[in-house]
DNA sequence: CGCAACTAGTTTGCGCGCAAATTAAAAGTT
DNA sequence: AACTTTTAATTTGCGCGCAAACTAGTTGCG
């Protein structure tokens, strides 16, 4: 094992506090950097950056969307997400019209060649699932916490 | 609760697989984001960003180390680093110097100053903490966890 | 010695993630 | 109807994260 930021931990981390608090930063962020580097040559082959996946599976599951309604199901900034959805009507896998009823907002539908795209995308999940050690409860434990933990980290108070 | 990607699994999700692999990658990736936001305001105050903050919390355990060095113990790649590191220097945090033994490297240093933002920045974990409802042990399970995933997804095989 | 192979770090290019400022349309107010 | 306020989306600016290309020392090997 090499040795990173938090595996050694000495006496005087007590000091300042429980460490633990931290060292678990630091495990969250490293691993949700290796999930995107895991995804990336896979999903190259559908042409998808793992923002966009998340984009067009948010479409899969609820299509016709605006971008607001989008924004919270992926969780994505707003002034992310536009240009983001702008790549994926350049590759033609959604189309954005303008709501009729409210012009201001958006409609974001998949194109034919995007709905194509959810069968061989979704596929991809399994590689990297067959990566992974971690047993199944462990995996649904460390989803609920992950959630929790968003929850509570965006709570104003 | 807001609906988001996954928190709805229709009967169609149990075909394409798990889907429960795919819905803890959305939720790790979000968790992650959540993180450096949530951190973002805190170490305004510090003039750092959660990035930097790795590298000096690396170097307030290791102090003097090389840039290769330094992105094994954060995780970070080099190509990422060398900009983080050039902007604490900056900021006059660190210094870059030569090795005698080897140009090729650089000794990373902190300077006083850097030293003096230790006790502050260590703080703030805690005002994170505060906010989590998750017990110790799911923490520590949670940062294990994490880990496993992160040495899984590396793997080459 | 000379030269290929390797290593440490930098640069480049692209796509985020997000705060803040901006634009434009809708809703509320008097 | 004329205004303020709110809301939806875009734009701008900055700092990553990383693959790929590059530069410049170092090592290995005949």
């Amino acid at each position: 094992m090499t040795d990173n930021l938090h595996s050694k931990m000495n006496a005087d981390d007590t000091q300042t506090s429980s460490c633990l608090s931290d060292s678990v930063c630091f495990a969250l962020y490293t691993a949700g950097n290796a999930l995107v580097r895991a995804y990336r040559p896979l999903l190259d082959e559908c042409g998808l950056t793992y923002p966009q996946y998340l984009v067009m599976q948010a479409l899969w599951l609820n299509d016709g969307v605006s971008l607001t309604q989008l924004s919270q199901a992926t969780r994505l900034d707003l002034g992310s997400l536009t240009p983001i959805v702008k790549r994926l009507e350049t590759k033609e896998l959604l189309i954005r019209a303008i709501d009729a009823e409210d012009e201001r907002k958006k409609v974001i539908r998949t194109t034919a060649e995007g709905l194509a795209l959810k069968q061989e995308a979704l596929a991809l999940k399994q590689v990297l699932l067959d990566k992974v050690t971690l047993s199944e409860p462990e995996i649904e434990s460390l989803r609920k916490m992950c959630m929790t933990l968003t929850l509570d980290l965006n709570r104003k108070a």
